[in-house]
DNA sequence: CTAATAGTGTCTATAAGACACTATTGT
DNA sequence: ACAATAGTGTCTTATAGACACTATTAG
């Protein structure tokens, strides 16, 4: 669905050496913001700040990483990288958001913004942790920008709802229509009008796809009871769009 | 109207002194494309490339600035100053639009692309030129990720004409409907229906309002014949939106 | 059985697009 | 006068949202 890491490599050709004679060192970082859903809730990855000392757990960041000349990646192949190690997760759908420019000491910091998503109840190693959004009030991370990158990962979330396809990728197939009204209800944090909702989904072409019978055994009769299943379907741009209510 | 530089200064924290240590250096640049409208046709800005010796004036490039750790301005900024700087202009819309790395000779580079725009007509000042979009096919600029900031920005651009009042900023005060219409028809590239356009316009609440009679002795009737003048409006969001056809 | 949720049918309001027509302006 | 453009009226179709109703499932 969604391309991740799909941009093709550009060459930069402005002069480097200019850089780095009197001026003090650019450390430049990509940051990552992992949405998913947990309990219903909409949520984001973090891993424990490696910098605090001594109460190790205490204090969070977003999963993120130096961007180094020697690697051979560029911003976007190092997103990917970055979540893989410290989460485990191939998401579905990972983009740039924005760049973000400071100082820090005596240098200057750069940090490359991303977001991301994965299915509700994707299995999540190493020492990351989801944390509801809601109850991210108080606790602050450690860069102080990765509270932005939250913020401007949620918006964009929002809005690519809207017109495109990625809500799918917050649920695990097969889904029901009930489900995926729920992506949207968690991440807009409204309440959506159930049936309007499943009309409007099933005359969107591609947005999703009835699931095959689960023919198990051949003539054994479907053991499901339930509300229909659905898997993703093969559009990325919703004709017509989801808007926001209101 | 749309907030330029508006964001507030965020901290970053991570060690910078982690970096340049066995590191090459990282050349972190600022590149705008400005765009506008020349002959009714959509155009962007561009400079002399200074790298160029010899014949100068035959290679091109974005407005653009090595982003210094001393100067004490972030990249939104450092991208007004580079526009003011080269070209003279004070953009009413000035927006980030995503950051490209790379390589470049031994070192690296890192390239924060903007887009800009000012109304048809505007006076530019120093050596920089307008080039329509059209003209620009086989013109490659200097640095390669220009071009590609470039494509960015005016997708960035036809995408923002269907949901904010960025239109308004492409056209000089006061301006009539048609002249509005041509500046979506300029930047999407499509011709639209007048009279549906009008309608969809005055229907849409802040877009424009009328613009008041030049009375200019008192009792004297305006002098002015022809289409109903109008000025930008108040609204920055499009309610409801003005999708491109198709 | 009963409550809660899934799913269908239908009506209304709003907005988009097409088209016919009148008004104004420049040549 | 004529052609081109500006502006108005109105009709058709598509979509959003509201609501009433039936079907299914879990307790």
């Amino acid at each position: 669905m969604m391309a991740a890491r799909s941009m093709t490599r550009t060459a930069v050709d402005p002069d480097p050496a200019a850089v780095g004679r009197h001026e003090p060192p650019v450390a430049v970082e990509v940051a990552v913001a992992l949405l998913t859903l947990r309990q219903g809730r909409l949520a984001v990855l973090a891993v424990p700040a490696a910098d605090e000392g001594g109460a190790s757990g205490a204090v969070w960041q977003l999963p993120s990483g130096p961007w180094r000349t020697s690697a051979n990646l560029d911003a976007d192949g190092l997103a990917a990288d970055v979540l893989d190690t410290s989460t485990g997760a191939k998401p579905f759908f990972l983009e740039q958001l924005r760049t973000y420019t400071g100082r820090a000491g005596r240098g200057a910091a750069v940090t490359i913004a991303y977001v991301a998503v994965i299915p509700e109840g994707t299995a999540i190693v190493g020492r990351s942790r989801a944390f509801a959004l809601d109850d991210l009030d108080g606790m602050g991370f450690l860069p102080t920008v990765h509270e932005r990158v939250v913020d401007d990962a949620v918006e964009r979330l929002r809005s690519k709802l809207e017109y495109t396809t990625v809500a799918t990728s917050l649920v695990s197939e097969p889904f029901t229509i009930p489900e995926l009204r729920r992506v949207y209800e968690a991440v807009w944090g409204v309440p959506l009008h159930p049936a309007n909702f499943r009309r409007k989904v099933l005359a969107t072409p591609g947005f999703v796809s009835p699931a095959p019978e689960t023919g198990d055994g051949g003539g054994v009769p479907d053991e499901r009871r339930g509300p229909d299943l659905h898997l993703r379907g093969t559009a990325a741009l919703l004709h017509p769009a989801m808007l926001r209510p209101q």
